[in-house]
DNA sequence: GACACTGTCAACCAACAGGATGACTAAATA
DNA sequence: TATTTAGTCATCCTGTTGGTTGACAGTGTC
């Protein structure tokens, strides 16, 4: 967590009344709480600059803005991302592990999440990028769908399914529990119970392994 | 579309100058749109007004406000619901239809899942109602966990799942595209393209296929 | 046709949002 | 230490929001 510290000179940042790095990590961190919480329209800066423990007026100053904050955090949060996924381990595994770091903190789900419901079609790639009518088909596969295509040559995955749709369809599956809490209580299903997620997990696994070719 | 209308009196509804119902049911539509839209906060009740053809103050005025006017649209919705749902068809075809009721028309499922980002664990229920200890478990299972747990037992579904939690997985992963469109469109999914409706629904048939016993 | 009632609306209002401004001061530098 | 720079904040400003008010007009009744 600590930053190295030079053993001469250096004050801890930790310690010093302004620092403008810590400053910007707390408007972040608070960033995520508030929009992952509330959503972009819902989120209130005073209440993030408040959860900072900073003046509100530092949002605009370091980063233009709400929707610059917005931004920014998007931006931290690519940068992390890729964390996990190893290509090696067994796609059970893997979709056990996703459950762990989603439910464990869904706070980056939900950020995708509404940013998928906020969702405008987007821009869609520049007119130059257009494909032209002979290649047809997929543009630079990502490398999560080419993985799971590999597991599917592999036999790991039924050959009958689609591994786009159906990384889509576990992705949100894997969510759900997030996404649908208040389904899952019509359920009879307690989210919040301290066993869930080990359980939902296994669950997950037991799923991905009837689709085995 | 044009509704029927009785020979003789009773004027045509549609063409009165003013008609406290159509306003109402105006609003209610209007209202679907904008919250699925945009969701609870980002929703404007002079847009609503607008696109429903009203002056905004009819929405305090029938409703009671904004809120007044989600509250009565979450009814109207509970109301109609349970519409799909044939404990005699394969379960197969069960979430084809799902798909199709939920990508044809994707307005209500974005009502549910923007309330389940706004859940905020919502009243548990009284105190009154606590279980003692000996009574485990599911209370009151609902109807379609229970249509599922049948099915488990003819062995349409594998015996090593639990209902509750693939029900809400199922879900989940029908509501994908809608869910996650930018996930989909980074996965080179175009889930506005014509044929992908009956494409995901073909998809999520064979998936289910695998998890027969 | 007169009248009361209900549906509708334009205009106004208070609350609140996000952002801008300028003062103040800790930290860096010479 | 003197000076500059950068970080922080209290205050104000403007636009927008949901809601209220009161006038007015369509509708049904006698």
């Amino acid at each position: 967590m600590s930053q190295q510290r030079s053993p001469r000179r250096a004050p801890e940042p930790d310690q010093r009344l302004r620092d403008a790095e810590r400053s910007r990590q707390q408007l972040l961190a608070a960033a995520l709480d508030e929009f992952a919480a509330k959503g972009y329209a819902g989120a209130r800066v005073q209440d993030i600059a408040d959860r900072a423990g900073v003046n509100k007026q530092l949002i605009p100053y370091y980063f233009g803005g709400k929707e610059g904050l917005y931004r920014a955090l998007e931006q931290s949060w690519l940068d992390q991302e890729a964390a996990l996924g190893g290509p090696d381990m067994p796609f059970e595994t893997l979709v056990g592990e996703y459950v762990h770091a989603t439910l464990g903190d869904p706070r980056l789900l939900r950020l995708l999440i509404w940013d998928g419901l906020t969702d405008r079609g987007e821009d869609a790639p520049p007119a130059s990028a257009a494909r032209e009518p002979g290649e047809s088909g997929t543009p630079s596969e990502p490398p999560d769908v080419a993985d799971l295509r590999r597991r599917q040559e592999t036999g790991e995955i039924a050959p009958d399914l689609d591994p786009a749709l159906l990384l889509l369809a576990m992705t949100a599956a894997i969510a759900a529990p997030v996404v649908l809490p208040q389904v899952a209580r019509r359920m009879g299903i307690d989210t919040s119970a301290p066993g869930f997620e080990a359980r939902y997990a296994e669950q997950m696994r037991r799923l991905v392994r009837h689709l085995a070719g």
